[in-house]
DNA sequence: TTGACAGTTGAATAAGTATTCAACTATAAT
DNA sequence: ATTATAGTTGAATACTTATTCAACTGTCAA
């Protein structure tokens, strides 16, 4: 990882970890997909889109009723996640059909969901380990 | 899913393909919780942060070192992650060495790394498919 | 007990962003 | 041609949030 000006304000603690984590650590411009990656997602009615989008290809005004929205707000949403390359769309007569185009979206959704359960499993059953 | 008030400003267009889908979606606290989970993974100083304790068990000052920022900010920042629970935390005199705590954040990190890649392929090798 | 250090915290600021509203384009039907 | 419908778009608003700053707590050393 790239080091700029000095913002910290303090002297290291342990250089020997300091040294190793850095040198273990990916580019800014990883970071800075990976946090894109996660804030697009990271959206209650693009989460909703996308899980929708994974059943079935639909027209914007069917997502605007699933998801009880106007369609001028999904549309703003689908326009984010096309220029992001996640969905695809084509046009078919007035209607513009959306499909989510990324296999790794569902498996996203996936291990989140199981981190979720087992959070809450672990709040039921109280702090073990 | 739960309905409301309705908000959307058009009628169906494909009522069954509208009732399969809402059919199959999850209720709106799930959503609530995956786009809970990915804001919070969602953010560049966030990301570092995990994906450096995830790598070593670290104190506040070697982190803010790390990712060059200030103690006040990363303990800004641990808090938050400290809240939601995927990380730890314990003191060793007047240190506090922070840890992950949620064997999923990795998958996710994981799973991420691999879009972006294949995102970026797609890119240079232009729009096949 | 005094000083130094590691970390936390609340308030303020600044930057980002989701939704609304109104105006617009494009396609289809009469 | 005209009208209705599906969808898009830009600006405005309201809300959220990351970082900074300053003051604070708790721990260790002298």
């Amino acid at each position: 990882m790239q080091r700029n000006i000095n913002k910290v304000d303090v002297d290291v603690i342990h250089q020997d970890v300091v040294n190793e984590v850095i040198n273990q650590m990916p580019d800014e411009n990883m970071f800075l997909n990976l946090a894109d990656t996660f804030k697009l997602i990271g959206d209650n009615t693009r989460c909703k889109i996308l899980y929708a989008l994974d059943k079935q290809e639909m027209c914007v005004a069917d997502i605007a009723n699933i998801l009880d929205m106007t369609k001028s707000s999904i549309s703003h949403q689908l326009a984010i996640l096309r220029r992001s390359g996640i969905v695809r769309c084509r046009k078919d007569g007035k209607e513009v059909l959306y499909k989510l185009h990324d296999e790794h979206i569902t498996q996203l959704f996936e291990v989140a969901v199981e981190h979720i359960i087992h959070r809450d499993n672990l709040e039921i059953g109280g702090q073990d380990e």
